[in-house]
DNA sequence: CTTGACTCTACCATGATAGGAGACTGTAGA
DNA sequence: TCTACAGTCTCCTATCATGGTAGAGTCAAG
């Protein structure tokens, strides 16, 4: 019998350690002294203690070994978890890889830009939303999108169906254009609503991998803000999948038939706030 | 001014997490109201939080962040921060994938004996250690070289040098025999006690990878334990890279001069205790 | 019997995140 | 104006493996 001490020294685990599997039940001492509390711990118990290492070194948590252990469970069963456990590594490595990836890309844009980079890109997943939109051909900077956003929310307002949530234009010209863009405006509603021959009812599809930028102030030095987000694509190397996306997160105010709470609005130019959006996938190059 | 539900929806962060940024100081409110205390962010702060994003999705810890952001510190040293960061990913990487290979050697070994192995092989780090020893050429089973344990523990005895671990037997030979065994055995001791013609003091060296595998039991079982431990460096694609050792943990106690705890010995063969180590690596094979 | 090494329990901490309880506040509809 | 419900507040708990501390008790060697 050993002290848990000598156990410890023998089985490389702490005596901390030894005190937990006893807590929890993974490696209960041989015998323990009922007046003292004293652990003994048995030299048969190494077998168990190395297992439990050893499957540990594999990424199983206690609980996972527990279960492992405790009940004499069937072979496939643990050639199972086994599997499942590969996979669940398989995926920490290529999340890591990414990550990597990312890590060396803002690197190598702040060497190309010689400091650090005034937007910040994020990934993220974009989920579906039922919209009302209009989609037609305009010429930059003529009005014409405030004018129909005026008319889409004016029809939403109508049937009583705008969702909580921001406005946003679609832009589905694959490359850039002063004039005759292509362009959708969309706000979310609550509720499929008919639809005319000029405004239509669709969901804007869910987006895996989205980069965005959230830009301040208003339209003219949005400029500035696409260059950052088609910088990052670049240095990071990521592809366009898909049609960019502005969401307007905070936008002017002195329109009629918003039915949003003034949060979302501004009467100040400088302090409007869009969210520029670009689905992007990884070229496989490996 | 958004209040904390319209700002989580934003910014795709969770309620719990822009309480918990406040908290920390990481992002507070523009502006909190003093009588309710309701947190009221503003638009300007939805960049800041993407940066928070954008830093924490490359890794960084929230503390990092903190440090990243608000001392406007000078660009060399983000990209100092940036390649540490680098380097712990590609750590981490590597970690990762010596964990996939260690699951998949396991399954391996499953389908192989058809059933899970009976012994688990741990890798581990093993330290340096100042013994006493003998070195000869032996035959197995000769008795040979529990005469040479009780030689060098009486030797180590008069010195009163004996450190309180186990005794040890280092095999010289490349390859397996039955006869002519190049062996070594060693005690550890305290202090750097006086060398003879036959007893001398050295320091075993470290492994930085050692294969171990305990094996409960007498001597003559013990083949069991070498078969698995040399099945498991075979499908785990390691590769010997030192000589073998074998710690005896637990062994025969009817000897004299020996100066461990009686935990140490036991006069039953069958509870014998002996960890069998060999120094592994991995061929780089990519 | 003393002393020093060992062990016990009980508590706290990590770091990012989630859940709940119980109280309060804001807003929309009756 | 009242009510109901949604939103928000603070405070507490938990995760998971691990380490630390404090104060009390125990063991073994001299």
């Amino acid at each position: 019998m050993f002290k848990i001490g000598d156990f410890s020294k023998f089985s490389r685990v702490s005596i901390k350690m030894l005190r937990h599997y006893d807590e929890i039940g993974l490696l209960k001492p041989a015998q323990v002294d009922p007046f003292t509390n004293y652990r003994y711990y048995s030299a048969d118990q190494l077998p168990r203690l190395n297992r439990i290492i050893a499957l540990k070194d594999l990424g199983f948590s206690l609980e996972q070994i527990a279960t492992l252990l405790d009940d004499a469970l069937p072979a496939s069963e643990i050639r199972g978890m086994l599997k499942l456990k590969r996979a669940e590594i398989a995926t920490r490595v290529r999340e890591e890889q990414t990550r990597l990836e990312q890590v060396e890309g803002r690197l190598r844009q702040i060497e190309l830009e010689d400091g650090v980079p005034v937007y910040d890109v994020v990934l993220r997943k974009i989920a579906p939303q039922i919209v009302a939109g209009i989609r037609a051909v305009v010429k930059a900077d003529s009005g014409d999108i405030t004018a129909m956003f005026e008319e889409i929310e004016a029809y939403v307002a109508r049937y009583n169906a705008r969702e909580t949530a921001p406005p946003l234009t679609i832009y589905h010209d694959a490359d850039y254009r002063d004039d005759d863009i292509d362009v959708e405006i969309a706000v979310p509603v609550n509720a499929v609503i008919p639809a005319t021959e000029r405004v239509h009812i669709r969901e804007v599809e869910a987006v895996a991998t989205m980069a965005c930028v959230v830009h301040k102030g208003d339209y003219i030095s949005i400029a500035e803000a696409y260059t950052s987000l088609f910088g990052w694509i670049a240095t990071h190397d990521y592809t366009i999948s898909g049609a960019l996306r502005e969401v307007y997160l905070r936008f002017g105010a002195d329109n009629v038939g918003y039915r949003l709470p003034d949060a979302y609005l501004t009467t100040t130019a400088g302090e409007f706030v869009t969210e520029l959006q670009v689905p992007v996938s990884k070229e496989e190059s490996k």
